[in-house]
RNA sequence: GCGCCCAUGGCUCAACUGGUAGAGCAGCUGACUCUUAAUCAGCGGGUUGUAGGUUCGAGUCCUACUGGGCGCACCA
């Protein structure tokens, strides 16, 4: 049966579900079909983007001929003519077309609604109300809408501000039909372009420095590099398991020891957690190993980077982000974990025991839950009372060594490891460390967290021979940095939810 | 996982202490060959997320479920 007609199928199924703006707009492409016209016709050759166009447009210059495709976004009907505006990929243009121009065709124009992908060629003039349009010699349909779509309207007033009457604002809506979204949502795709843009700036940096952009396995037969549950997958003809990656950290040191200087990839990861307004189970890390380096280095590089890509982006060092204005411009506030707490608490725990941290943790009125170490107490007093104070760009280093069992000992300080992040905004950033390479400290550290393992801790890190194994041929001293993608669209676009800056979010399903 | 809030035509929203659903836009018909949130005249469109319950009567109250939002927990 798989030769029907698909002619056959056109008013078929589903007719019983669909509302009358649907069956109507079914009925025109049947008039449509019946009048000869190829409502998906193959191809158009557009040569101009509508804002260009616009922005080129002089008045005394002779009449300049040009052809646009887009979707109509508006209709606006007087008898013998008609206005509507098209949309491109660059923005909208106004199409004038009257019944002297395009003849017979002004009646097939008729037929067509908001949503309609159409081709117009024509030449650019200026409205007695001033608006740039184009005034159509012929138009094309180039594809019919059978949907209606959430109509947005707008109004420029005398000072040059934009009104939006009734945006799409039902947030389910536009996550789950993002492109309803994107179509009908001004902005929306600015932010998805910056988000490439921020990509393609720091691809560019690190390519310029020589660094290597590499891919290693999303299927990994054991999960690491990261605290979290993964997700597990079953390959059938090998009858295993495998984990999709929760970090590639592992992989890419791998490779420092096979030889790379320094190696980078921008690595989908997915972590089987809850999620939130800045957790989605499956997100973009970049990852960024260079060998012969510590973590003072890369803090320099971190802070040029940030600040180049900030720029870059949005053309300047400050950005809007909520109610603060936050500035990137190097170089950054570097702070030791232990001076941050003594900063916003008054304690100085640095030279503490496990019991004297208990009791600073009870005159905070901090839960101390079972099974809490002297590190991750230190921890959580921090995220309570310093991490809500930093807004602007800060190094925060020199982190308890349970807490990052991959960073490399402090070289002067006992029971830390050289480790930094940065914070800004009140959230994590970036995390990086002078890495591990003594492997018989990384298999004390890894016999360590199996310990955790097993006594419940669900996100312990597992204990991987052949990575160690690679660092018993030997690792060079390695600096290495994590860097949330997500959240760094979300500092530098000013949206204060992951799923903004996702194109699909995560969401259950529909029915 | 827990708590709070939300769900009404395609979209954005209304409906006082429960009285049997209304507007704008979009749509349709008609008028209009420089309009622009076009305008003018008329028309249609809803088993109010789902399933139960209370009541003479439920969009409104109760219960459960589904989906969404926010917060908490989890989140290295």
């Amino acid at each position: 049966m798989s030769e029907q007609n698909p002619e056959q199928h056109t008013i078929s199924t589903h007719v019983e579900e669909m509302n009358e703006l649907m069956k109507r707009r079914r009925e025109e492409l049947e008039e449509l079909k019946r009048q000869n016209i190829n409502p998906y016709p193959y191809e158009f050759s557009q040569t101009n983007f509508s804002q260009d166009i616009i922005s080129q447009y002089k008045d005394e210059s002779p009449q300049q001929s040009v052809s646009v495709a887009g979707r109509i976004m508006s209709i606006r009907r007087m008898g013998k003519a008609s206005f509507c505006h098209v949309q491109d990929s660059h923005g909208k243009i106004q199409v004038y077309l009257k019944k002297d121009e395009i003849g017979d065709s002004y009646e097939t124009f008729r037929l067509l609604d908001i949503g309609d992908i159409i081709g117009v060629e024509g030449y650019v003039f200026r409205t007695k109300m001033g608006e740039i349009s184009i005034h159509a010699k012929r138009f094309e349909l180039l594809s019919k809408s059978l949907r209606p779509l959430p109509i947005v309207k707008e109004k420029v007033d005398e000072q040059g501000n934009k009104h939006i009457f009734d945006p799409l604002s039902d947030k389910e809506l536009r996550y789950r039909q993002r492109y309803v979204d994107l179509i009908v949502n001004q902005g929306v795709k600015e932010v998805f372009i910056k988000r490439t843009k921020i990509m393609n700036t720091i691809r560019k940096f690190f390519d310029t420095r020589g660094y290597l952009e590499v891919e290693t396995p999303i299927l990994q037969p054991m999960y690491g590099g990261a605290f979290a549950r993964p997700f597990i997958t079953h390959h059938n003809a090998l009858d295993i398991d495998l984990y999709l990656r929760i970090a590639d950290e592992l992989y890419l040191k791998r490779l420092i020891v096979g030889g790379f200087d320094a190696v980078y990839e921008f690595s989908k990861d997915f972590r089987n957690e809850g999620m939130d307004r800045s957790h989605n189970p499956e997100f973009t890390m970049l990852e960024l190993y260079v060998a012969f380096k510590d973590y003072r280095w890369m803090m320099d590089l971190v802070e040029q980077m940030v600040s180049a890509v900030a720029h870059d982006v949005n053309g300047s060092m400050k950005c809007k982000v909520g109610g603060n204005e936050i500035d990137f411009t190097p170089p950054w506030k570097r702070v030791t974990m232990f001076d941050a707490i003594k900063e916003f608490t008054g304690k100085n725990l640095r030279s503490t025991t496990e019991e004297d941290v208990k009791i600073n943790m009870k005159e905070l009125h901090l839960e101390i839950e079972p099974g809490m170490s002297w590190g991750s107490m230190i921890d959580e007093i921090f995220s309570e009372f310093v991490e809500p104070n930093l807004i602007q760009p800060t190094f925060i280093t020199d982190y308890p060594i349970e807490m990052s069992p991959l960073a490399k000992r402090h070289r002067s300080e006992q029971g830390l490891v050289e480790r930094f992040e940065v914070i800004v905004n009140a959230h994590e950033l970036c995390n990086a460390f002078s890495e591990l390479n003594d492997p018989l400290d990384q298999r004390f550290r890894f016999e360590e967290q199996m310990k955790l393992k097993d006594k419940g801790d669900e996100e312990a890190q597992v204990l991987d021979e052949d990575y160690l194994r690679a660092l018993e041929y030997g690792m060079p001293p390695t600096a290495g940095l994590g860097i949330g993608i997500d959240r760094l669209t979300m500092l530098l676009t000013n949206q204060d939810s992951i799923r903004d800056v996702l194109f699909f979010p995560q969401m259950k399903p529909e029915h």
